[in-house]
RNA sequence: GGGCGUAUAGCUCAGGGGGAGAGCGCUUGACUCACAUUCAAGAGGCCGCUGGUUCGAAACCAGCUACGCCCACCA
């Protein structure tokens, strides 16, 4: 070996610099740019856009390392590959923490105005749109950045006024007083989904309403006490005997002393509680429901602060939890509290802040969800859109099929105003796309915008299409739409992957993507979720910082598998790194010894060992297609990996290095192409996961073509297939490995070479006899006799491989005792081997019925375990 | 109340109708000229339980148990 070249590479690898570099070029020369590569078929991506709010976690590092390794494969097969990254306005939560922010100077939102509040989100978006952008650039994604789009730039705004007016003018946008989930914390409404349900220990009140008429009193259960003063009717079921004469009388409802009727409707539970259920139209969604079958008065009780309001009197002003604990008092009091009991049920509360949500009546923007659903629910049912896995679609189905109207106003200043305008003079509403100046109908200039904006998802639901140019028809547009596939966490199927569907095929006409690739989330060492209350979450750039990207994405990926939850731990990280380092000084080994390599040298001389590393890396470059192909990237990892350390570095590299050390000009030059060859295949089949040191380490070893990104990617279409040669190195390797057992069994020192001799029939010495230089090589051997078939040294240790017998002399060497022991060990083994095989083989069923190959092969196979009990019990037999 | 997922080596997890796998950890030995972030050898599992299908089940089906998740208008 050459000192010189010592210095090219260092022991270990440091990913620190290379990665920088590369990402850098990369960039410069434009290989990110869908432009790149204008013949190829496209394939695209968009990239699920991070909110603005704060930094990305480990979620979104598996998000887009999953995304990253899928473009960079395509990009590889010579597609023409667009990942268009961006980011979200995400209105409640980035409007909150600017609202904290801005807390901290004591100042609210309201001494600054909306204007120069919107001002300051925006300053914060930037900010914080920086910090993704280069933690998506430390990762190493090779999204496409001259593409690059945010849910509330220009682009983005007009296709949200489009979709609104479009969908406003077919009448599936309307707005109207019904009741809503209010926070009073976040002082907004929220759609269904993003109130989440918890289960409270609480109990149930049972009251007693007075008949108007002085006739006794009939009893009523709640949960919320307090709701009573809005009371306006008490329901029973129609089929109920108990009440069946009272439905049609008016109760004087207790301390507000107002008349309610007792109405007769199928909703109630004649088994739960007394069977009679108060009715409170404003403040519960199902007794809304009533309310409006039954013409009632919605009298609301309770303002969007979260306090008793004017119309409940003497209670005014009271928060509920003290006006529930009066009312109580109150009912006791007047005795007519009948029982308390405990009853579990859950609550709902705000997913932002934990509040408990209020339903009450507001008037509201909706988007009517049954003739959006229908057709989103056929392109899956009919297999147009796919889910990976495909559990993923029968959540999706269930949840479309039930859904209610989406309401899409929000009472924040963050986000995308409603396009919609009141006219002062005459009450025109005016919905259109370009702000109006005069109104329509009466020609007034007094228009007043709506001041509520839109649910975040409304944008987000048009991301497939309005990052392309839609509603403009690009280029971009009628390439790239639909996407390929969506890849995201099972975690937002509902908040956006459904609206994206419906979204798509109404504005577009068309799906959005073919395949959904679902992930599940990145938990902590003890399965929880990462997050912000816990303190358990990790910055990937801390990782990124300590490990190198390459490490972390490695980490990601063969830790995860589709649609299912993994959990992070640092020690895995330590797997990662040591396998970089691992193909590092492989390659830095192929360096060392190709300093004097000239391509076209010679004529190539393949010896056994080349043409089974070839066959093999034929086969694992086939798999590893295969299964990016099945969205098992987690396998297509694991296979390249075992074939780089096993049988690449540990097996072919060490005898490799009998030709480039000792071997003539032209084999020395065969292994020189075969190792360069291999190792240059498996950076490649490795660089859509681990794309920086692959391509550190391509573009030093001899390669055509500028950068490892747009090398083709193997897939095993070419290269020989040699069966023979796989079968003739497995024997070799298990005698090399029998050896090695022996030899470690009996504690023989490494330094200490052994004398082999081998008895097998003379075609399998013959095979033996071709790999003669890797056993002496590899299993620290002397020399090795060969034998003629059933010769028996006296007084060796013995190994019986595929029909030879392996001795290995004992020569003061081996330890008889350690030696019976071990071959008793290796008899038992194999009788139990032969009990299997016998039981399977004397079964007539078995005989009969299994395919003949797999007959075939037990037979085989008990033929080869009965010669190798006979040969170690005959040594056996010798030894004691 | 419905639905889904998970259960495999001490730990974290792959896999999957015909001889139980990996990484880490553990034991033994080796600083062997690419790598001690390494090499070699090894120990360690009735593949959750009970039935069924099958010549054959850890795998497929049903039921059960434990844990986790999702959905639902449980006064």
């Amino acid at each position: 070996m050459d000192e010189a070249n010592k210095d090219k590479l260092a022991t270990t690898y440091s990913p620190q610099e290379v990665e920088q570099k590369w990402y850098q070029i990369w960039r410069e020369k434009g290989y990110f740019s869908c432009d790149n590569n204008k013949d190829g078929e496209p394939f695209c991506i968009v990239m699920p856009p991070p909110n603005v709010t704060g930094q990305l976690h480990m979620g979104h590092a598996l998000d887009n390392t999953l995304q990253d390794v899928l473009t960079r494969w395509r990009r590889m097969q010579g597609r023409r590959t667009l990942w268009l990254p961006g980011t979200d306005h995400a209105g409640i939560a980035t409007q909150a923490k600017v609202e904290e922010s801005l807390a901290k100077e004591g100042i609210s939102k309201y001494d600054l105005g909306r204007e120069a509040f919107v001002e300051k989100c925006w300053q914060w978006k930037h900010q914080y749109h920086d910090r993704i952008a280069k933690q998506l650039t430390m990762m190493g994604s090779s999204c496409d950045w001259d593409k690059e789009r945010f849910t509330m730039d220009e682009g983005c705004s007009k296709a949200v006024r489009e979709t609104f007016v479009e969908l406003y003018n077919k009448g599936l946008i309307y707005r109207g007083s019904y009741i809503v989930n209010w926070c009073s914390h976040c002082q907004t409404t929220i759609s269904d989904i993003e109130v989440e349900h918890k289960e409270h220990a609480g109990h149930l009140w049972h009251l007693r309403y007075p008949y108007a008429d002085g006739s006794g009193y009939l009893v009523v259960a709640t949960t919320r006490p307090e709701t009573m003063l809005g009371d306006t009717a008490v329901a029973v079921h129609p089929d109920d005997e108990r009440y069946k004469d009272k439905v049609g009388k008016m109760i004087m409802l207790p301390i507000v002393n107002r008349e309610i009727p007792v109405i007769a409707d199928e909703y109630c539970d004649m088994e739960f509680g007394t069977g009679a259920v108060k009715i409170t139209p404003a403040h519960d969604p199902n007794d809304f429901e009533i309310g409006l079958r039954h013409h009632l008065e919605q009298i609301a009780v309770i303002g969007k602060d979260g306090k008793m309001n004017a119309n409940a009197g003497k209670y005014a002003g009271l928060d509920l939890q003290e006006c529930r604990e009066k009312i109580v008092d109150e009912f006791r009091s007047l005795g007519l509290l009948e029982d308390i009991t405990d009853l579990t049920h859950s609550v709902g509360e705000c997913y932002r802040c934990g509040t408990a949500v209020e339903p009450l009546v507001s008037p509201q923007w909706f988007v009517k969800m049954k003739p959006l659903a229908e057709p989103a629910i056929k392109a899956v049912e009919d297999g147009e859109i796919r889910f990976i896995p495909a559990r993923f679609t029968n959540i999706y189905t269930h949840w479309m099929e039930n859904i209610r109207d989406w309401c899409i106003s929000r009472q924040l200043w963050w986000g995308h105003r409603i396009p919609v305008w009141y006219c002062q003079d005459c009450g025109e509403v005016i919905c259109q796309k370009e702000d109006p100046t005069v109104c329509p109908k009466c020609g007034s200039s007094r228009l007043e915008q709506d001041p509520d904006v839109l649910d975040t998802w409304f944008s987000s639901a048009l991301w497939p299409f309005s990052t392309l140019g839609w509603p403009e028809r690009t280029d971009l547009l009628r390439e790239f739409y639909p996407n390929n596939v969506l890849v995201t966490g099972y975690d937002i199927i509902f908040f956006w992957v459904a609206r994206m569907i419906f979204s798509g095929i109404e504005q577009m006409g068309q799906k959005p993507f073919n395949d959904v690739f679902i992930h599940g989330i990145v938990r902590d060492e003890q399965g929880r979720k990462m997050s912000k209350s816990l303190g358990n979450g990790i910055d990937p750039l801390e990782i990124i910082d300590k490990y190198g990207a390459d490490s972390l994405r490695y980490t990601l990926v063969t830790g995860n598998s589709p649609g299912n939850d993994m959990r992070f731990k640092w020690e895995r990280l330590d797997g990662g790194r040591n396998f970089i380092n691992k193909i590092w000084n492989a390659c830095r080994f192929a360096l060392m010894n190709l300093e004097d390599y000239q391509e076209g040298q010679y004529p190539l001389q393949l010896t056994l060992v080349d043409k089974w590393i070839l066959s093999r890396l034929k086969t694992v470059a086939a798999e590893a297609d295969n299964n990016l192909e099945k969205y098992e990237l987690g396998e297509a990892l694991r296979g390249v990996y075992d074939f780089a350390w096993d049988e690449l570095c540990d097996w072919y590299v060490e005898l490799a290095k009998l030709r480039l050390y000792k071997g003539t000009p032209q084999e020395k030059y065969t292994a020189q192409t075969v190792l360069a060859q291999v190792l240059r295949t498996v950076l490649e089949l490795l660089h859509p996961f681990i794309p920086f040191v692959t391509e550190e380490l391509w573009q030093q070893l001899p390669h055509h073509g500028a950068t490892i990104m747009l090398a083709k990617y193997p897939n095993g279409s070419e290269g020989e297939s040699c069966p023979e040669a796989e079968q003739q190195m497995n024997l070799l390797m298990e005698i090399i490995r029998s050896i090695r057992n022996i030899r470690a069994e009996m504690k023989v020192p490494m330094g200490k070479k052994a004398e082999v001799i081998i008895a097998a029939d003379p075609q399998l010495s013959e095979q033996i006899k071709q790999g003669e230089a890797y056993i002496l090589a590899l299993a620290q051997a002397a020399a090795i006799t060969f034998a003629a078939k059933g010769t028996a040294p006296d007084k060796a240790a013995k190994a019986h491989v595929m029909g030879a017998d392996i001795y290995l002399p004992l020569a003061g060497l081996i330890d008889l005792d350690k030696e019976i022991a071990r071959i008793e060990k290796e008899i038992a083994n194999t009788e139990n081997e032969l009990k299997r095989l016998a039981g399977k083989l004397s079964n007539e069923s078995f005989v009969a019925k299994a395919p003949a190959e797999v007959v075939e092969k037990e037979r085989a196979k008990q033929g080869m375990y009965e010669e190798k009990l006979s040969s170690l019990r005959q040594h056996l037999q010798m030894l004691s």
